[in-house]
DNA sequence: GTTAGTGCAAACCTTTTGCAGCTCT
DNA sequence: AGAGCTGCAAAAGGTTTGCACTAAC
């Protein structure tokens, strides 16, 4: 178990460790990908079928109250939903391509710089910085191109219907 | 009318200048706050009753796909829905204040910078770029520090369970 | 006269709340 | 025992969709 942090400021601040919460921080934490609300359920219902989705929704909005974990939107491209990631890292921006999806983090100094500025300027003090660029990546570029050669000489499309999400059980 | 801009790049890709969307674009246009859906649908509604809201939420999607506008989340200080503001101005960051609420706009070279780098370390094509701050102004600093030093003294409060917006009419 | 756009109602997804019962310490 | 948590059901908030009617070009 990596997340030894987290558990010691939960301690500190006299917030139960439950089995529920054991198995949502575990999932958080050792995951590579920005998980979701519903995803985590999925994946903590894995291993306990009664845990509830609202345990969830509690147990993030305690993370996220913390300090403890980062809510991000990801452009929305998913959806309205919110994603979490642990708040070990350094600062990043998310760098999302609107066409696969796929999501690259970047750390570098701009980032720093920005958070000095705003503080000088504007005596502020900063929390929370979030920052997520939209576009294309290097490999969806060249489909996109080809993908709008062919949309330009076809009559326009029937436009398909967006997929959602299945419903939930 | 100052959007000329926005109705022309409508006009070029065939897509009506109904007289609802004339409203909406000249509220979003000439409003200094960030808009929300549902604010832009009260104040649509005073210039005419029948407007309904779903047109407000056609129409902002139309305009977000069409580049016209941004959205925004204002780090879900309000609620957990969507802010917009036209794309004409420099790129800019938000600058929040988790306090009051107050947002303050910071243009400066670091977002160029980023762009840049992220532009050329991943080969991106940057399309948008949301970078979203939160924290305390200077004014709430102070006012902050006071409220935190009587919480310290007193027993735990009870907690004031968190006023959500008025349910709509 | 077409085609796109509107209003209405109803659905949908995500998240929150109320409350009774359970569980840590 | 007592505060804190959980599960369940139900609600809420924000947004989207289906469809018949209307209006812009």
């Amino acid at each position: 178990m990596a997340n030894e942090g987290i558990r010691d400021s939960l301690k500190e601040r006299g917030i139960r460790l439950t089995r529920q919460r054991q198995i949502l921080l575990d999932l958080i934490d050792k995951s590579g990908e920005h998980l979701d609300a519903e995803r985590l359920y999925s994946l903590a219902r894995q291993e306990d079928p009664k845990l509830n989705r609202v345990t969830v929704y509690r147990t993030l909005k305690l993370l996220k109250q913390g300090g403890l974990v980062d809510e991000l939107d990801l452009m929305h491209l998913g959806g309205d939903q919110h994603y979490y990631e642990t708040r070990m890292k350094q600062e990043h921006a998310h760098v999302i391509c609107l066409r696969c999806g796929k999501v690259e983090e970047f750390f570098g100094e701009p980032l720093q710089r920005l958070r000095r500025q705003i503080e000088d300027h504007f005596g502020f003090n900063v929390i929370i910085a979030r920052t997520e660029i939209g576009g294309y990546c290097s490999h969806c570029q060249v489909l996109r191109a080809r993908e709008m050669a062919v949309a330009a000489e076809l009559p326009p499309q029937p436009a398909v219907p967006k997929k959602r999400a299945a419903r939930r059980a």
